[in-house]
RNA sequence: UCUGCAAACCGCCUUAUCGCUCUGAGAUUAAUUUCAGGGAGGAAAGUCCGGGCACCACAGAGUAGCAUAGCGGGUAACGCCCGUCGUUCGCCUUUGGCGAAAAGGACAAGUGCAACAGAAAGGAUGUACAGGUAAUGCUGUAGUGAAAUCAGGUAAACUCUAUGCGGUGAAAUGCCACGUAAACCGGUGCUUGAGGGCUACUCGCCCGAUGCCGGAGGGUAGGCAGAUAGACCCUGGCAGUAAUGUCCGGGCCAGAUAAAUGAUAAGGAUUAUUCUCAUUCGCCUAAGGCUUUUGAGGAUGAUACAGAACCCGGCUUAUAGGUUUGCUUUGUUA
């Protein structure tokens, strides 16, 4: 099993991050929410992920850059839950709704049960 | 040895596992993989000054506006830095010395302002006394005040003087790729010039007809250059009080772009609190208690401020803890 979490993975087009939260559906565990929407077949990737925290509740850059890498720890070690069971092709943001600090072992657990959320929610 | 101050510097380390990004070399299935190497700061921050660079007339004139303000030096430049003189404040061993601070040009151009006291504070002249005149606050003294016609004080008051400043800012700018609509409707204009660029304004200069303005609607928002070798860093020598300059030798040191430089685990270091044991100074006193020095071990906590975004030089602000140097104070010993 891969960990990897490289470029080519990395959610970076402009247009779909602004239809993500336009057009895109979500679901949510606090203090993450995850926002999500289909790519076309063409796609390299099965996944095109980014993150991201809001600048209002981290006015500071060091902790927002803390927060952001934590979750592509999180996300890179708990990948294969999703991938292992997306029948398509998403574009996914986790996004941290939370206003406190957060450690690994809290965004470990809860990266774990939005994804589960969203696969169920992606069955029907 | 201890107390305080100033300056300069450092600002957690090691290993394992799993990852990110760039460069080079090599493999192949041509976008993956293997190996080697580089990978945040002293403030990367605030965006307050100065410059490089780019474009706009290779940037021009005037007005307005803004900034600076002893003298000398440094610098690419500065509103920065160094030296020095004066001023003000503090201390002392007081013809002087040491330290600190700052908004240090001009009030002999004009305008404004001035608490309390005082008759009067700026086109002044009351009272008392004395002197003087043809006559008059004409002159002196007393009195209030920091200051009373003295070329008065005041420019972190307008103002004046000198010097400097054109504007924009990397989302600049150049190129490549992809794509649409050089389509439709209305208005306006084509050298007798619509409109636009430079702009705070006026001039001036330049562009300008497949144009410009409005409506409705469509497309793109990727890549490369800019952009990482420089007023660069390190070791010395020389010049200079210093800021700094210069010379010899050596080095190559982030380059991301929804934005890399990390995560987890274990161990260590530093430090604070506390406990145990040992050691030790002093006091009350002989069980013992309080206090003090140092060392060993254990437990718990803490390890700051903060993340490059075109690049430099400054300034300002934030910053746990530590090191070095200099000065200073207290106590002890010789």
């Amino acid at each position: 099993m891969k960990f990897s979490y490289s470029k080519v993975e990395k959610l970076k087009s402009r247009k779909v991050i602004e239809s993500l939260f336009t057009e895109g559906q979500s679901v949510g565990v606090f203090p993450l929410r995850l926002f999500y929407i289909e790519l076309p077949e063409t796609e390299t990737t099965i996944t095109k992920t980014a993150v991201s925290v809001s600048k209002k509740n981290f006015r500071l850059a060091v902790h927002r850059n803390k927060i952001k890498r934590l979750l592509r720890e999180t996300f890179r070690l708990n990948k294969h839950l999703i991938l292992d069971n997306a029948s398509k092709k998403y574009a996914l943001l986790f996004l941290y709704v939370g206003k406190d600090m957060p450690d690994f072992d809290l965004l470990n657990k809860s990266i774990k049960k939005v994804m589960h959320k969203f696969i169920e929610q992606t069955k029907n």
